[in-house]
RNA sequence: GGGUCGGUAGCUCAAUCGGUAGAGCAGCGCCCUUUUAAGGCGUUGGUUCCGGGUUCGAGUCCCGGCCGACCCA
């Protein structure tokens, strides 16, 4: 029978132990000493490439007994019994169990093979076989240490609990929850199947400016920075609208943009300083045509990624703690009309006193005394409607002066034609007719900038003067869509690398 | 920014009233030729987040700080 064999690197370098890690201790000095003792055994522990048959996925859709078939990943399980060895081999895609049998391995292959350790990338070539409890299994006759891992895994049974080291080192999450794995490839299924539902109706992607001079778009506290060359101060952008409305008026009627936003505002279990946002328009539609659009969209997404229109949600114990049913058609309220439900009919013919009086006293909310009357109104909505509302839900027709950028309603001057879908209690999208009258709108942005005039982005304002044509338009939180259709709890768990502050100093 | 809770071995977690810091996994050694969280026997491993204080004695109590989670603003 042929032996196992190893090929070793010719680029083999014979280093030793240059310097020690942080926080050494015995299982890592073990894991340097194996390492060393690769080298001396002319084995290079940091491969290069190795030809596979395939992810290890088609490598179980090809397998057969007899086959020879090459796969590539890390150990992630060992288990030994007497002169035979089984291995899982992970990747992304799946596990594959391999087995070593010292009888068909020459002695420097047996040294080196007891040089493993749970973590790190090897590449096998062997023959398909079926154990005695029918797993799929190659037969290894040759292998190659691909990448050595110099720090253990975290436990396999447990997996990574920590939650401050799944945000830090999410690798290692990813590597040992199955659970956290599954929300970001959902997360990548659920941005690439947006853009497939733009571009199927005829919408282009574009990419805008990130470093604005003036960051416009949206009431939020932009980042600063600055460049160097041109001796200019800049904004990271809060927004994407400003841009994306100028193509409106280059004759880019169906645009869109997937990408990151930064506000430099509060970190919450719903807010991340960097969050990426789609935002679209479309020319000769209104907020009713977006609304459609927005509805269409989470559908086909919910279908495509979860399978099913009713989104469940399951605690730690698998227990549903709420069910989201997105069966269209999703309710369509006027804010006053919803504010009413809650707040009772005679709401908006009470006194500013009353209003305050019924908030702080019959609803229990804090209400501030130096907050407008459509301030407070505001609140209510947002304790009494937004928070307690789970299953889609419009809410159209706000008062102006909560959206002053938006096209006022052609029936009732105080109202603007936009809507706020609201979902699992979190505001998910907003959709606009959008303001296109270059005068109306450089009023509204001076009204906005107060004595800040130096905000007023005149670049945008000459744009609108060349004419845009009306058009609909939307924003939608990708990460707050995640969030629901994946039940994560928080926005850390569908970012994969939230913003923490440093570890050490 | 305020309140509450948490930080113990590489990982998951214990440690009673303030009284010798412990287990499982991982690692290391031995046994085992088809295992499935393999098994058996043995064994290494600690700045108890950091800095002060109280005490004969602090993981535990007190004060300050760091990092995080949740709630509130």
């Amino acid at each position: 029978m042929a032996k196992v064999g190893v090929r070793p690197r010719v680029d083999a370098e014979t280093s030793v132990t240059p310097f020690t890690f942080s926080g050494e201790n015995p299982a890592l000095t073990q894991r340097r000493e194996k390492l060393d003792a690769l080298h001396a055994r002319g084995i290079e522990p940091f491969g290069g490439a190795f030809e596979t048959s395939g992810s290890i996925a088609e490598i179980l859709e090809k397998f057969k007994e007899g086959e020879m078939l090459r796969a590539a990943g890390r150990i992630t399980a060992k288990r030994d019994m007497g002169k035979s060895h089984f291995l899982d081999l992970r990747d992304i895609t799946e596990r594959i169990q391999v087995y070593f049998h010292e009888k068909e391995m020459d002695s420097n292959a047996i040294e080196i093979f007891h040089l493993l350790d749970v973590g790190d990338f090897i590449g096998v070539e062997g023959i398909c076989f079926l154990t005695k409890t029918g797993e799929r299994t190659l037969r290894v006759h040759k292998f190659e240490v691909l990448a050595k891992s110099l720090r253990p895994l975290p436990e396999k049974w447990e997996g990574l609990q920590d939650i401050e080291a799944r945000y830090r080192e999410r690798y290692l999450d990813l590597l040992t929850n199955d659970h956290s794995r599954a929300i970001f490839e959902k997360r990548v299924a659920i941005v690439r199947e947006t853009r497939r539902f733009f571009e199927d109706r005829g919408f282009l992607e574009v990419e805008t400016p990130i470093l604005q001079t003036i960051a416009g778009g949206a009431a939020a506290e932009p980042f600063r920075t600055h460049h160097k060359t041109l001796g200019l101060d800049l904004y990271l952008r809060i927004a994407l609208e400003l841009y994306l409305k100028r193509l409106l008026v280059g004759g880019f009627n169906k645009v869109f943009e997937i990408n990151r936003n930064f506000r430099n505002e509060g970190i919450s279990r719903k807010h991340n300083p960097e969050f990426t946002m789609l935002e679209a328009y479309w020319a000769y539609a209104d907020f009713e045509k977006m609304a459609n659009l927005v509805e269409e969209l989470i559908c086909y997404l919910a279908e495509k990624i979860c399978g099913s229109l009713i989104i469940e949600h399951r605690g730690a114990d698998g227990e549903i703690v709420r069910t989201i049913n997105l069966k269209p058609p999703w309710r369509r309220a006027r804010y006053h009309d919803v504010v009413r439900e809650v707040a009772g009919k005679d709401w908006f013919e009470l006194s500013s006193e009353q209003r305050r009086d019924r908030a702080t006293n019959e609803f229990k909310l804090e209400i501030l005394p130096q907050l407008a009357d459509f301030e407070v109104t505001h609140h209510v909505f947002e304790k009494l409607v937004e928070e307690k509302t789970v299953d889609p839900l419009f809410v159209t027709h706000c008062p102006k002066e909560l959206v002053p950028l938006a096209k006022q309603n052609a029936a009732d001057n105080s109202l603007v034609d936009v809507f706020e879908l609201i979902i699992n209690g979190v505001e998910i999208a907003p959709g606009y007719s959008e303001l296109n009258d270059p005068l109306v709108q450089r009023q509204r942005l001076l009204e906005q900038a107060g004595e800040e005039k130096q905000k007023i982005d005149e670049e945008f304002l000459l744009a609108l003067e060349h004419g845009m044509p009306p058009a609909g338009g939307i924003g939608v939180g990708m990460d707050r869509l995640t969030m629901f259709l994946t039940g994560a709890e928080s926005i850390r768990d569908v970012i994969l690398f939230p913003l923490l502050r440093p570890r050490k100093p």
